[in-house]
DNA sequence: GTTCCGCATGAATCGATAG
DNA sequence: ACTATCGATTCATGCGGAA
């Protein structure tokens, strides 16, 4: 069988039966996050914590095989309580995926501003998750210019507001939200950020339980890419990713088995192309 | 030989040795920032990434005897990049220290917000550090609203000017001085914050270097004790953690193996005493 | 007393140079 | 080839002196 990307297109499929039809080196960047581990789960089959490790290995090998040699590979994780405490099975994928080949250059950490309330006599809001960055090479494509931010507290206090109504009809075709906002301050100075980002997650509306803000991988993409490269997201639920590669110029394949989400994903993502004229 | 406590005093020697003249069950709290592996070498004698677990498993199996069955521990570490990928060593530790018995509760996350600049062409600056959260049984001491936070900006600008220049004379004995600003905001809405908590490192104020800031002890000793329990830093470097403790009317055991760090953190321990008038 | 500005300084990491 | 040392890079913060 030949091997061939359907690009700009989401797939609704089984993951890892689908990336075995991807040709070898073809893909940017990965950015993806994955079903957490938990056997309730009604929407995804759920995978149990302790076969979760077992059950993602064969996925990462193909990720190994269709990623570009200078590509990178963002898993968005975070362990759940299990019986009380942390699971460990996210340390585990991490010392078995090097085990593949995989260089684990580093853990970014989603700062959740806005986590989800609760309260528990052993605990506080669970508020971070990992973003864990994983490359072929030491060497690898990274676009940091893309990302810089606006310094100083006046910025600081600017952004917050701004970030606050997110609005998606600003969003341009070639630039991102966030990049068209950093670029009313042109003439402030900007830095790079850390490996620990902020952003809000979204308000669980929709008909999509992940709460997944298109700004993550945005950020990545950004990071990680330049227009029309190839990023791939192999659990893409409603399409947030492929939403947010296709307002940087970039082209999208995305993987999803459930069905509802797939067709969701579908809508949104034919709604945005009529917008951007493509 | 019988083992006994020796209470708000820090201990020149090693921390072994001097954890085995502990009585069992009789610590409330042990938070520690032992040293990285390979760092600080000019004042310990480095310990090899590879080497690492094996050197503290010992340790951590004297704290697990030494601790409370309701006490904690908190491990404050961040793993370094070797060879251009950030190394195993606290996960495996992690993994293994579970081994002992303990439960791996949480992993909070500390956000230093000044980390050490830099620019490399594959990473950003490292702004995060582990604080790992274990205990001995599911249930435990948490204080939860000793550490609510005012709400809104204004309430942390002022939180963190009062504590930067750390002005002793503020102190009562009974009272911190964090308690004592708290309570000026009793009119203002407070909530329960996250596992990330947001400190500045500290940068040589007086004539030592901390090496993390005293808020940090200072929240995880409020979360975990309540007044007259004991805390123990095995690594307690400069006194950090025993001038932490002693302001908040708990009681410290300090071990330092350096005589520099000794010397320097019992001088700072005498004057806060002389201050306090204890 | 307050505010403002300059300056030193970090639990860092990479790449080049030297032995 | 492999290890050790050193310079360059870069930013939030507290401190001290000045206005």
């Amino acid at each position: 069988m030949k091997k061939e990307l359907r690009i700009n297109k989401i797939i609704n499929g089984d993951c890892l039966k689908e990336l075995k039809k991807f040709p070898d080196d073809s893909i940017n960047l990965i950015v993806t996050s994955p079903p957490y581990a938990d056997r309730r789960k009604k929407d995804y089959d759920g995978v149990a914590p302790e076969k979760y490790v077992e059950w993602f290995l064969p996925i990462s090998q193909e990720f190994y095989r269709v990623l570009k040699p200078n590509g990178s590979l963002i898993l968005n994780m975070k362990e759940n309580i299990v019986n009380g405490e942390r699971h460990t099975y996210v340390l585990d994928l991490i010392l078995e995926i090097k085990k593949q080949g995989w260089i684990w250059t580093e853990e970014y950490i989603w700062h959740k501003k806005n986590a989800f309330p609760g309260k528990w006599p052993n605990r506080f809001r669970d508020s971070w998750e990992r973003c864990l960055h994983f490359t072929k090479n030491k060497k690898f494509k990274m676009y940091q210019d893309n990302v810089k931010e606006p310094i100083g507290d006046w910025a600081k206090k600017r952004l917050q507001k701004k970030y606050a109504n997110d609005d998606i009809r600003t969003m341009s075709k070639t630039q991102s939200g966030f990049g068209r906002r950093v670029a009313n301050w042109s003439g402030k100075r900007k830095v790079y950020p850390s490996n620990v980002i902020h952003f809000a997650t979204v308000s669980s509306n929709k008909n999509h339980s992940a709460v997944f803000p298109e700004r993550l991988p945005d950020w990545f993409i950004r990071l990680f890419t330049k227009k029309g490269d190839i990023v791939l997201d192999s659990f893409v639920g409603s399409g947030t990713t492929a939403l947010a590669t296709l307002k940087l110029d970039r082209k999208f394949i995305g993987i999803e088995r459930n069905k509802k989400y797939y067709l969701s994903a579908k809508r949104r993502i034919n709604m945005l192309k009529k917008e951007l004229k493509i």
